[in-house]
DNA sequence: ATTTAATTTCAATAATTATTGAAAATTCAA
DNA sequence: TTGAATTTTCAATAATTATTGAAATTAAAT
């Protein structure tokens, strides 16, 4: 079996995470940045993200304050020094359920309430079928969609291996 | 309580689920033309399509071509009509499944090849720390990434009430 | 208070992604 | 087959999203 080096595994590490941002929602330099601090032993700078990626100041800056709002990096100063230092969470479980904590409220919520909404439509200028229709299809997303939100919900609040049991023995 | 009225609802429901879509990684027209079809009691044509979400013909065109790639849209005809008819999938739980079964493949599967791939990392040109920090946040990711696996390979080929039913009573 | 270091903001720009529309291809009917 | 109806493709363009970089701000040291 070929060994592979440092550099290449952390490149291929980068890339991928990268690459599953953008389709998560989150721009790739975010992710990026994450990947980078999630294999940094220590907590970093700014300026050696920049240097690491070779991204702009302002990019970096941006998009820690945007990990740092998704619950997922931390800023931290060190006794003595000015300058700021930045740790990912590298608990990969409570990475998930902060990522679906914000899911959950950006995404799931706004779909809910709509739905809701959706509920007391009543109108006679349209045709029984297509009312009729309206109602059965949104009743069905409107009851996976609870049903989701709760095992969200217990999913975030949960202790680690309690659901992790759990889901292991369906 | 306030009623909505039927062309409310549909935009309401048209705007909501093509917002959700471009955060699921599918363009805004795509998951509005599955909305559009979810709420059709019959299947639709190309052309109507384009006349109710004012989109060009080309696409709408690739854009149903997607939907049926996702496994979440079937082309049909009717007798005697050269023109093809588009039905979406309405159990929703059926879309969940299909949209679970795509993504599994499209973005946890390579996830999983490079975190096998990076396992024997071996490198003495860098420091024991980074090499042990990598080796610890690569084998808990694959760890937590192999249980997201299992779960979505039950999910997607379980029968609709066992699995709900055995959520639910988590 | 002033200087210096560090960080943030945001208008300008670049890069990416989505959409159009017309030409090419396909499909069926005569 | 030819021709009309229909669909697909894809280069050009538009729209969106990400990134830069320099000015403004903040914060610490002198």
């Amino acid at each position: 079996m070929m060994t592979v080096n440092y550099s290449d595994a952390k490149h291929r590490f980068i890339q991928q995470w990268g690459a599953l941002g953008t389709v998560w929602g989150i721009s790739r330099t975010m992710a990026q940045i994450q990947a980078v601090l999630l294999l940094s032993p220590e907590p970093m700078t700014a300026d050696e993200i920049m240097e690491e990626l070779g991204i702009s100041r302002g990019n970096v800056s941006m998009s820690l304050k945007s990990l740092i709002e998704w619950g997922v990096a931390t800023k931290e100063y060190k006794a003595g020094e000015r300058k700021e230092y930045f740790r990912a969470e590298k608990d990969i479980y409570r990475v998930a359920t902060q990522v679906a904590h914000e899911r959950r409220k950006r995404e799931l919520e706004p779909m809910l309430h709509m739905l809701e909404s959706i509920k007391d439509m009543d109108d006679q200028e349209v045709s029984k079928s297509k009312r009729e229709e309206m109602k059965k299809v949104s009743s069905n997303i409107l009851d996976l969609g609870k049903k989701c939100d709760s095992l969200l919900k217990k999913f975030i609040s949960a202790e680690k291996n309690w659901f992790l049991n759990k889901i292991m023995k369906l």
